[in-house]
DNA sequence: TTGCGTGCAAAGGTTTTGCATGGCA
DNA sequence: TGCCATGCAAAACCTTTGCACGCAA
């Protein structure tokens, strides 16, 4: 496959929206509405094409739900590489994701190295569970 | 849908071959070559719908991995929920996934609840990063 | 000019649904 | 006997691929 991107106006487009969506995930139905709502033509295989590329670029990154049909999409291009304590939580229930700083999850990391030899991704990562709010709800 | 649960072979037969999975993962592709092993006919649409009332009764559970392989299940029923201490670690380079049971990684759902109010769903959860042997290759 | 990027359509794979039949309670 | 479960096939969906053309470098 090709390894240099050239700069186009739908590359552009997909990347403006990505960053628009920061905190938050967007899937390809969502990028397919937006070129709707902007009178954009952008074909399906070109949006498919482009977040592959923008992935191995770490750019973007992608994840599975449970609840949803289709790939998550989630910009992370702007994210500091060397913050190794940046950790996503995912509320099943409400979906929220929650970026969460926090040095004591560095055990996490250091427990799975040292007696598993696993390193950690984090940013890869994400944590799924229920959030506080959803917890009272229920 | 229907609430009351039927004891026929089929739902038997997919039973007894999620119990003998403990610890792995299968795909809807696993019992396919299962039953065509035993000679024995269920219809995917039926492995679909037994698996879907089984995630409903909580017998096993569903979650998806980064390969368009589609989804991955795995018999939880004579778990305790309460004390699971299964996670799930998936190598980013050779793509195994690692079925961890460890007592210490208890004290992430116990910090994550603590400290910031968020129940952890280990089960959904996948731990992302380079393995032992994949370290040891780069 | 080169060859990557794009749009369209078709293909590929997974999961769901409709319907008539089978089988448990 | 009532109604859920099953098999088959078709449909619904998401994603990838093939191909000719467009466009960035």
């Amino acid at each position: 496959m090709p390894r240099i991107n050239y700069r186009t106006k739908q590359r552009d487009f997909l990347l403006d929206f990505a960053k628009s969506t920061v905190g938050k995930h967007f899937t390809v139905e969502d990028v397919k509405a937006y070129c709707e709502s902007k009178n954009i033509c952008m074909g399906t295989a070109t949006i498919y094409r482009s977040l592959e590329k923008m992935i191995q670029d770490h750019i973007i990154n992608r994840y599975y739900l449970d609840e949803k049909t289709g790939a998550c999409f989630e910009y992370v291009g702007e994210e500091d590489g060397s913050t190794s304590n940046h950790f996503h939580l995912k509320c099943e229930s409400c979906g929220k994701l929650i970026h969460l700083e926090c040095h004591d999850l560095e055990i996490i990391k250091s427990h799975l190295l040292k007696n598993h030899g696993f390193y950690l991704d984090s940013f890869k990562t994400i944590f799924y569970g229920i959030c506080k709010e959803c917890q009272n709800n229920e």
